[in-house]
DNA sequence: TCATGATTTGACCAACCGGTCAAAGTCACG
DNA sequence: CGTGACTTTGACCGGTTGGTCAAATCATGA
């Protein structure tokens, strides 16, 4: 009858207790992005991991109880940078520099954190094993009020008729390219840094497809 | 002094001789096209592939040395019929029309080979361990000759002016999103195949965006 | 039919990998 | 300074995986 106490994780898998368990939680984190966004969630050892948060393997699994459940987690807080975006679009603003913008944000997003970009590309790859339910929920959701927006948008004629779901499939397929083709991008390239090519190009690209025709009435 | 004899692959690793070693080697190409596919190259097994196959482990490593090397092949046939649409662009041909009908039949593409597709994707994610040097040679070879061409298309005023190479890389970017991310587009899309909707999406985006001004002089 | 090379396989192995455990060390606080 | 909870780790384990090997089977043509 005594208590079965004494579980080798922290008292919860929620919210750190101590100064020690909030920092370490954060290394193995980091690490966890590094390891995982180079290795793919297959190729990436907890070996790896530990060694490039600079703890040992059993302490890893003292602060998360598996390898998925690191993955997990760091999916999810990926999740969130990766949307805010789009969740800054002003739905009242001025619609083609609304858009530009957010192609700008996303830009800059894939360029300052190709290895959140690459980790997220190889969930989806495998084909969302983990985030599904977040796609088919949050992200949907977000989407879908989007697209309400952008075709209000288009009605009142400040913008060009387009697909407004294709529209933000575009956006994402030509940001998220720079960063998870980089090495492809920069061996056509040349190896030039393509980033201010890309800013430019696609500003151009977005004004010429979504700027409606001056000769409507 | 006897000869050392009876190494376990057949002669060598060109070309096929028998019958059989025509017949296995596609089987064991196509069934690692599925294996590796689904579950990237360090998440695919020998022993999924040759159950894939109908054949024993043994067997798979009598006609290939090894895992790398049945996945190298692979992903040097599958670069060839990435590259065939752009090869078919025809340098003489009428600029939007030829660039048009490319996004057309790299649409397909992604769409008829979709498995292809992921492949290639997840290759050019890890970094491209093995296809680096066919990307740096091969691949911007054509690229470099193709821009030269677009470029030409310009300054005859066929074509508003974009840069050529980053037109190259929307167009990669565009086509692949909906075979690589495929399960998160269908998410968002409500389960609905995308597939006709991004024909004619891509096709006015393009339209839109190459279609010199009228105004000019 | 028989010999020879091509093909196939069951048994096996060493390395790796995710995860466990008991014991040892450390921290904070009364 | 003691004590109970928190943290850390060396040693270990069972399952998986890429790959080997010797022996068996098959195909072919002289």
């Amino acid at each position: 009858m005594t208590k079965r106490s004494a579980r080798p994780h922290p008292r919860d898998a929620t919210k750190p207790r101590t100064r020690i368990q909030k920092r370490n939680r954060e290394l193995i984190l980091g690490a966890a992005l590094e390891v995982f966004s180079k290795h793919g969630y297959r190729g990436a050892t907890l070996d790896q991991i530990s060694s490039e948060a600079g703890l040992s393997k059993p302490n890893l699994l003292y602060y998360y109880p598996s390898k998925e459940a690191i993955h997990r987690e760091l999916l999810h807080g990926l999740l969130d940078t990766w949307l805010d975006p789009l969740k800054e679009l002003d739905h009242g603003g001025e619609p083609l520099d609304e858009i530009l913008e957010y192609v700008q944000r996303k830009l800059q997003l894939a360029r300052d954190y190709p290895r959140e970009s690459r980790i997220f590309a190889n969930e989806i790859l495998q084909g969302a094993p983990t985030i599904l339910p977040d796609l088919e929920g949050d992200l949907k959701a977000l989407v879908d009020r989007t697209a309400a927006t952008i075709r209000r948008w288009i009605e009142t004629g400040k913008l060009a008729p387009v697909d407004p779901v294709h529209l933000i499939f575009s956006i994402w397929a030509l940001t998220q390219h720079y960063a998870d083709f980089d090495i492809q991008v920069r061996a056509v390239n040349g190896g030039v840094d393509p980033f201010p090519g890309a800013e430019q190009h696609l500003n151009t690209l977005f004004r010429r497809m979504l700027t409606p025709d001056q000769g409507a009435s």
